[in-house]
DNA sequence: GTAATTTTGAGGTACGTTCCTCATTTTTGA
DNA sequence: TCAAAAATGAGGAACGTACCTCAAAATTAC
């Protein structure tokens, strides 16, 4: 059996109290007794079980999400996971709340942002782009002692406790080094598409992807980045556009999501699978688009894993506990037709289940 | 305050006992009661307290996790990860005891696992090669109310309760892809390397590889697969000697592990960096490789996850509750330099920490 | 050597669940 | 309609830990 706090008790020769006392940094003992009863810890290989203690501190785990209220397939299906995670954590006395706040508005955020610490969450985590309002908010936030931790999108300049998400210019020096290669080191050109939801993210993205094609690809020109602004009409026009006049454009980066339109768009112009296409995000289109050769690569991040990520990082740093660097580390996937990992079915949720 | 047991009872107008006993499935309830109950649990949204419910069970999960002996930098790789996840794991009542059995003698392994169920486990899981003698040593242990998991390489044939790995097949498809479009499409010829632990897997890599060579780069040519039996003197003398003999090799497919002496014989002939080779598994020197150039790209499975995995799968399976596919889902990842994930530090360990 | 102070012990309650017993009520079948 | 069977209720102990109080013991300061 393993050993409990008893066991240590009786192995130390002091009582249950001190013990408690030792496990806890609870004042009042002398150094000569805390010795005594980590050696016992030690001698017995004792592990404090977590469940037990989480029980009597009767500790529960009330995290704030706040996402922007844009309709992307990104934003939609991190949420989705988002609920998905939490349901799971709920056994672990985790709740997620979902918060969706007006992407243009930083001042509606930041309000909203104010009111969390009387709703008394355990924690925030939040996908912004970082403006001076919300730096001001998310010190306010942790000076109030909750722990905040930015998600997808870096806030570099504040103090929060975390980020949770991928490198963008490594992603960008991914997605370079496989668009040189895939093009045989050139020559030709490479279309660059814009329109992220995270202005500063596409810009790290572009800045890995230049990175890499100056350094190791110095016969393929990357063309200056075009702006769909989430219009479908845009992009159509300017892909049409810019194909028609460059004949030499062998390669497409699409650095934001909204693979649809880009899709439909080449196949209109009898394209399909004609250009090296790279683009992020694994959603549902690009999966489609991959599996039929419109795509050619996949630059993402694991939302499922990412949104997991997030609740047990809150609740480390809720619990001021050290956090497992390796776990949390959100890892810049590259996703060829050939692993595309299959869909998995839906998860069951259902309390009857055995524990 | 989440609702609990007693909450529900009184919305249900029921006992505490009664709850109980639709909750664990216990006999002697009307169905109507039963769904009296289950409205009420609806209504209140409960969610059974995993952990309060584990402790009344006081259950915990002794799991045996069987590795072959041999000294490759893969197996003690991922007798480390398992190591490390079974620390982390201990918190929540889960112990891991590696065994490690002679790789190349079944009788003894399977004589291992006929002891195990005298030494009430709550689970196991093997990385071994199939065959006969193992298939019905694992029937028994299934027969006993054992959970038997497969790690790394699946034994389809046995009534394993889960596989933990990647499709090999689908690994090696990806290095074709890879190799295939990094080498523009040929022309060109590629030098394939065996010795791997497990045949079989070796056998998968090199199918799914030339499915891509034949499907989508005719005009590229896969060599005979050389084999270096683990030894370095071999290798070398194989690929010094073809590499003579075949100018056209362009590539380098190496299926097994052991890509020090790879590399090093490579360097040796003064041709580091000047052919792509890709290979599997992310060991410390093929981390090396990469950054270096000598590796173009290693095909790889997360082995931190693959750990944390079996254990969640065995933990699971023992309690006969439902997984989250997704989260299990082993992936098959590509690594470049370029996207090489950060050496994250030692976790520290402490029982003193705070929950 | 005594008083003040610090350290330790003993014991209890609580957390949310499981699992047990025994008594009582309700339903079923003849 | 009555006996037998089935369903339900009431209560309690346990799991391993946290956290509280109060008294007793040990140590320190003077």
């Amino acid at each position: 059996m393993r050993p409990t706090v008893n066991d240590i008790a009786r192995e130390a020769g002091v009582s249950l109290a001190t013990v408690d006392r030792v496990l806890n940094d609870r004042p009042g003992v002398r150094d000569k007794t805390i010795r005594a009863v980590t050696e016992a810890i030690e001698k017995l290989g004792y592990v404090r079980d977590l469940a037990a203690a989480n029980l009597a501190r009767s500790r529960s785990y009330p995290f704030a999400i706040m996402l922007p209220d844009t309709e992307s397939q990104f934003v939609q299906t991190l949420a989705d996971a988002l609920d998905v995670a939490g349901k799971q954590a709920a056994t672990s006395r985790v709740e997620v709340r979902l918060h969706r706040f007006p992407a243009e508005d930083p001042h509606a955020l930041a309000a909203m942002l104010a009111r969390l610490p009387d709703q008394d969450y355990a924690g925030v985590a939040l996908m912004a782009p970082e403006t001076p309002i919300l730096r001001d908010a998310v010190r306010s936030l942790r000076a109030k002692g909750l722990p905040v931790v930015a998600l997808v999108s870096d806030l570099p300049n504040t103090d929060r406790d975390h980020f949770i998400g991928i490198d963008n210019r490594a992603a960008g020096r991914t997605a370079g080094v496989l668009m040189g290669r895939f093009l045989g080191g050139g020559p030709g050109q490479v279309m660059v598409l814009g329109q992220s939801l995270l202005a500063r993210d596409t810009i790290e993205r572009r800045r890995g992807f230049d990175e890499v094609m100056l350094r190791d690809f110095p016969r393929i020109e990357p063309l200056q980045t075009l702006e769909s602004h989430g219009s479908r009409q845009t992009l159509r026009q300017i892909v049409a556009e810019m194909l028609a006049n460059a004949p030499q454009v062998r390669g497409i980066y699409a650095m934001g999501d909204g693979h649809r339109a880009l899709t439909q768009t080449l196949g209109e112009l009898g394209l399909s699978g004609k250009l090296t296409v790279i683009c992020h995000e694994l959603t549902p289109h690009a999966r489609a688009a991959l599996e039929t050769g419109e795509i050619s690569a996949v630059i993402t991040q694991n939302l499922g894993h990412l949104a997991r990520s997030t609740l047990r990082v809150l609740r480390a740093k809720a619990d001021r506990a050290p956090l497992d660097e390796g776990q949390e580390q959100i890892r810049i996937e590259i996703v060829l037709r050939e692993n595309l990992p299959a869909l998995p079915d839906t998860v069951p949720h259902s309390h009857t289940t055995a524990a």
